[in-house]
DNA sequence: CCAACCATGTAAGCTGTTACATGATTGA
DNA sequence: TCAATCATGTAACAGCTTACATGGTTGG
């Protein structure tokens, strides 16, 4: 078994891709950017940093003061696996983590198979909604639990609506800026 | 200062509002409703029962089998004071809960203030988000940033438009059936 | 008699938080 | 020298979950 990795686990592992840091680094990143439904505080990152470390996905190099992590090959693996799965299961928070890891593994149809297989979940509960709101129970409910209903309703189709969207920019995008016809 | 009330224990309350019940009737509710967010597995709710409890916020009466939980008027009060708080801060999921027991509460010019105050909260994330993307990190960002941008912006317009709606519709309601004009 | 359900609980762990502690370096 | 920033860490706890344990009752 891989070596379990948690959310923040993958954000940082997300985060050092691209470039080595180092925790404090790390740290300044989920402070300035939208990363921020993580703390940034030392003791989110410097223990999960550990826990990464343990488990060989990172590996820390000492410099003037203190350490700069980068991934290991195991450590890309993981983050490969992770990016790579199907769109499903995880809060959407998690979800959209991904898909902006997405963009540095530089891979158009992963990213495609994300926005497809996220679509078609919100297509799914969209469709569970509204069968329950055309079933037994939802028209007998009271006014304003449907309304929290109609909540979720709106949720997931302003998600279906982004992910259509989305797909249709990048291919749009993909399609200028590399028109060669194949590997 | 009055005895701190977990998520869980705000929702065991609400359900305790109208009926009192056992744990074992609370766990079945959480499984047979959108309250799924919540597991309805043991470990969760007979220990948050007990917190309640202890903080004398419901009452235990021992029945033929196991108990009946009943809200105390400190109960009560606590269940209402979180009911009648500004619509900020708590994340989505548990606003809507607080909008479902506010239908209970029998307090129009409550629930009126709440979906202000959630619209008004709404306007300012989307008017944050429109801002950021409008100023000089925004334009610059690629591509797929953007668009992770433009899903929390789809959110929270969504949201927006729910709570406008929501709130239109409720008017509609109350003034068709309670149309005396004073207390 | 056995399966299914009613009813309650404990133990351990996961993920992350806040608050606190420490010390070195840099710049005014 | 004194404040701010760099840099790392521990301790305690919060809130919830899964897995396990226990026993009574009811119905076929």
């Amino acid at each position: 078994m891989p070596a379990k990795v948690t959310p923040l686990g993958y954000a940082l592992l997300g985060l050092l891709r691209g470039e080595p840091r180092s925790g404090y680094a790390l740290r300044k990143v989920f402070e300035t950017t939208l990363l921020g439904n993580y703390s940034s505080s030392p003791g989110s990152i410097y223990p999960a940093l550990k826990g990464l470390e343990k488990a060989e996905l990172i590996a820390a190099e000492p410099i003037a003061r203190g350490n700069v992590f980068s991934l290991t090959p195991m450590g890309r693996e993981a983050l490969d696996a992770w990016l790579t799965a199907p769109a499903q299961g995880e809060p959407a928070d998690i979800l959209m983590l991904r898909f902006a890891f997405l963009q540095e593994l530089g891979r158009p149809e992963v990213t495609r198979a994300f926005l497809i297989s996220f679509a078609d979940a919100a297509r799914g509960s969209r469709d569970g909604i509204r069968a329950f709101m055309a079933g037994d129970i939802g028209p007998s409910m009271p006014l304003q639990s449907r309304l929290a209903v109609d909540f979720g309703l709106r949720n997931v189709e302003a998600q279906l609506a982004w992910a259509e969207n989305a797909l249709k920019q990048l291919e749009d995008h993909w399609s200028q800026n590399a028109p060669q016809t194949g590997g």
